[in-house]
This record gives structure tokens, sequence and C-alpha cells, in this order.
DNA sequence: CGTAGCATGTAACAGGTTACATGATTCT
DNA sequence: AGAATCATGTAACCTGTTACATGCTACG
């Protein structure tokens, strides 16, 4: 898609809290940020090729043990991460193949659109629990750090929609039942 | 990118309600799908094009008026439908960069991050009247077509997950005025 | 000693947006 | 008459994923 690339400010983001290996950054992605962001490392690795070159990162190279590299955010990359933050929010997007199932449900049959709310409902009552567990923690270490705050809000957002997930799943698994 | 594309089997689901134009598909992924899809003439346009030629589709060019070419659903197309309707769902995507400048919140600031956050507060209470009335009609009309037990499910999951937004909302300004 | 995880990277390919191009018709 | 909307389409471009390629290190 040519929709204008977030993913350097992302990784600028990640760097403005830690310095980070391209390793670390996808383990981020996959941990953290994944419940609203994602990037492969096809997508990464030459990102921060370009961060480099763009001098809004620098690396080091770690020797001992094994072959490393870690990234650290400068000035300029600061910057532009900062003059971005201020900018109004482009676009949300979700993309739920579920709802674009249930819309057309009618053409599966009830059976198969319960089979997919019940699937659906499964995997948010397994994200959920890494979700409380990431509240408590950040909520008892809120006073160290000050980006734990937004974590934390971060964190909560999701909660929130989950849970009206599961009352939806709830709703809707009755409904169905009454129709098949 | 080169994750699996959906378009054609949006295009032929909007196509097994009722027969339509590219201009009219368009029209329905702003408007009815579009809090969970989306896509663009340059990418329509081609798909149905691939349709056509995949025997999916039929085409009815209509000579009275305008020049319009009105797209109808094959046996071979509802086929297909069906089988991928069966299928597990393989990806729910949610990207919100309001969630991406929220948890980097630190950098920007209580304040700039309340902007970002009362934006979208603000968005969302614009969308939600659309999906009350949504819901009002499907509820009028349900036992006309059972298509619109589907419909009015969907905007349900809407209508809750946007009513928790705005809860989210009210806490996250509540917390940040308190910083700030 | 084998396996899991750490660590980096690239090439081929797919999929989609943006911007442009064109023209008819309906409404005010 | 002019603007808005209906209507179709393409080319350039961007972005990202998948799959492949490579090798080290820690652990059991």
């Amino acid at each position: 898609m040519a929709t204008e690339k977030k993913l350097d400010r992302v990784i600028l983001g990640l760097l403005s809290h830690e310095n980070l290996t391209g390793y670390e950054i996808k383990k981020r992605m996959d941990t953290t940020l994944h419940y609203f962001w994602s990037a492969s490392y096809g997508s990464i690795y030459p990102t921060l090729k370009e961060l480099l070159k763009k001098g809004y990162v620098n690396v080091t190279i770690e020797k001992q043990g094994r072959n490393k590299q870690i990234y650290q955010i400068t000035k300029q990359g600061s910057a532009y991460l900062y003059s971005w933050l201020c900018k109004p929010i482009e676009k949300d997007e979700l993309r739920y193949e579920t709802l674009l199932k249930l819309f057309f449900g009618k053409e599966a049959g009830g059976e198969q659109t319960l089979i997919h709310i019940t699937a659906f409902e499964e995997k948010v009552k397994q994200e959920l629990p890494y979700l409380y567990m990431a509240q408590q923690s950040l909520k008892q270490h809120q006073q160290e750090d000050e980006t734990h705050l937004y974590y934390l809000l971060t964190v909560e957002f999701g909660i929130k929609t989950y849970e009206s997930y599961l009352e939806w799943c709830q709703y809707a698994i009755h409904v169905l039942k009454g129709v098949c």
C-alpha cells in the first residue's frame, strides 16, 4: 500500500525509550505493540538503514558475544519524532475479517457465523490476561518512570475494548442461537 | 503488502446482496463497510476485471442514461465466496495511530496527548449517531430480509466498541489532566 | 550434540493508494 | 451556465510481507 510509511517513527519512538537492536525492535512489535501495530524483519532492517542514512539514529556494534547492532536515537531523530507526535492523527484503521464474515453471514448461515464468533471470543479471552498482567505491573511501577503512565493508558484502552468485545460476543451468540 | 488479497471476496459479498456498479461498490465501502474495511477505485475496478475473467461475476451494460456497468455474481462466484466464508478467520488487524502517539506520549507531553485524545473522542462522537440510526432502521425492517440480522450485529459491534472508546476517553482525559 | 532462540539481512512479489485523465448527467 | 455527482479507468509509485539465506550461542 502506498499509504504514508510510519514505521520509521514507530522505531524512533521505541528507541526514544531505550537502545535496541533490530531483533529486539521486532520483539517489541510482537509483544507490546502487537495489538495496535505490526511489522516484519523485511521492513524493520531496511528502515533502520534508512534512519541511519538520514542521521536519525546511530549504531554501536557490540563486539563481545553475539554480532549485535545496537541503535540509538540522535538529536535529529528526536526532533523528527517530536514534530510527528505533535501533528494531528491521520488515520486509525481497523480491518477485522471477523466483521466482514459476519456482515456476509447470511451466505454461510447462522451455524458457521457462530463458529467465527466463538473463535473470536476465544482469541480475545486468551489475550486479555496478558493485558491485565501488564496493567498490574505498570500500576506498581508507575512512579519510577513517566513513560509508564502512557503505557498504562494504552493497555487500558485495550482492556476496555476487549471487554466490550466479550460482551458483544455473548449478545451475538445469544441472538444467533435464537435463529438456528 | 504481500498479505493475501481479500478484496475480491468483499466485492463478491456485496454482490451477493445486490447487483452493483464499481462506483456503487466504492460507495458501500465508504459508508456501510467503512469502519471495518476500505478500498479505492484503483483496486476496485481492476479486481472487478479479474473476477470477470475468472467467471465469478457477469456484467450488464446499461445503455439508457449513463454508461453503467452493473455486475452480478455467478454460481461459481457464490461457491467461491461460500467456501471462504466457511474458512477460519486469518487476521483481525487494528492500526490506530492514536494509540501509537499515546504510547509515545511522554516525548510530546501530556498537553499534546490530550489534544489527540480529544480529537479522537470528537471523531467517535461524530460517527456514533450514524451507527444508532442504522441500528434503528435495521431493527424496524428486520423481518423483511435475513441479511438485516447480520448487518444489525455488525452495527452493534461498532456501537459497543465506540461507546467503550468514549468511556476510555473520559478516563484518559481525567488521568492526563491530573498530570499536566 | 542437537535444538531453540539470538541476530542480520535480501530479493521477489503482491497489493494497494494517489493522482491523473475523461466525460456524461443532474440539479440549482 | 456552472457545480456537484455519477461513472470508469490507468500508470506510477510505495510499502510491506514471505521466503530464503546465513551463522552464532546458550541450554539441556
